[in-house]
DNA sequence: ATAATAAGATTAGAATACGAATTAATTGAG
DNA sequence: CTCAATTAATTCGTATTCTAATCTTATTAT
């Protein structure tokens, strides 16, 4: 636990706490961003392998889903604006993975549709997650997979901007009802 | 009435798997990404209001804390690329907040600075988490922040692609041997 | 029927982020 | 001492991501 933890050491809070008490929420950040950037590099890594990025695949995957999504929904459906989806469907397009055809009732609409390409390039693409990891994370007890999981569900919901945030006082009980199926133990 | 509100419906098991069983680790991408996309929104809201990204102001906070650093040093630091720390710092030169000087032992060097605006920056700048988030986080047990913390850490360490899995040791032991609801000694 | 408004998609512009290629400076081998 | 290798920083090209602004189409109100 300790190889890659000696660059962090000197990232304890010098300045800006005068107190000089170290904030967990700042370690949490500090794992936060490195998870981050090991997705994305991961992604950018997928990308060489693949010619598809995490993004891409996902994209991919979710028009597989439910073909003929309009972009809008399918941007609500993988949680990015519709000028993301967009611009990451150019570039499907491009390649001829992704097609675009205007609804024929309300012209406004883009119905969105998988090329065989495209089917072919999801049907054998790996997981947008590090095999590494994956096979780490299948290799836990089921219990454990479940205690992961749902700490990161938490924490996604005590981030989401949306909620409740003007309540004065935090009463955690009232978070977890919000919007999440709740299958875990916790 | 609206269009959006069957969507959560249609989130919740998808056709990627043709046996219909849904991955846990897919989920936990989804979580995860979730968070990514909650840290980006927040960055970008706190660009409005202070005229810093997070990444400037962890930049700055970390000049701050190693004064005369040089790039490639800090770069490892916040785990970032040197060439992202670049980007960066060109904003932060140009807007005033920070200098670089030429080392001059080595002038292959860069050593970073403050300037008294940046300086000012960093002394009231909010975190670059959410506040609400840490409202919330901060009105948890002791434990359960020890938890969501090492839960944190521990994911950062099996997605790091260095040790790659040679040893598939799992040092489980911290979380296994006090169960769930218990307190964690650290 | 026409004007105002809304909705869906795209474009524009900015920031972050990477690896690869490049430039400049230092070091090491012969 | 000289030239090759190495190191530090930057530049370049690409991708992701956002908000705001814009364009086209549809709906609503006058």
């Amino acid at each position: 636990m300790k190889a890659s933890d000696n660059l962090f050491e000197l990232n304890a809070n010098k300045g800006t706490e005068p107190t000089g008490v170290r904030k967990k929420h700042d370690d949490l950040l500090v794992s936060l961003r490195r998870v981050i950037r090991a997705i994305d590099l991961h992604s950018k890594q997928l990308s060489k392998e693949t010619g598809l990025t995490a993004p891409q695949m996902i994209v991919l995957q979710e028009i597989g889903a439910h073909d003929g999504v309009m972009v809008k929904d399918l941007a609500k459906l993988i949680n990015l604006s519709s000028a993301t989806v967009t611009s990451i469907l150019d570039r499907l397009e491009a390649r001829g993975y992704a097609v675009r055809l205007r609804s024929n009732h309300d012209k406004r609409k883009v119905d969105l549709h998988l090329t065989p390409e495209g089917r072919a390039a999801i049907k054998d693409a790996p997981t947008p997650l590090q095999s590494h990891f994956i096979r780490r994370f299948e290799a836990l007890q089921e219990w454990e997979q479940t205690q992961l999981l749902s700490t990161m569900q938490r924490i996604a919901e005590m981030m989401d901007a949306s909620e409740i945030d003007a309540a004065p006082v935090l009463d955690v009980g009232t978070l977890a009802q919000h919007s999440w199926a709740e299958n875990s133990s916790r």
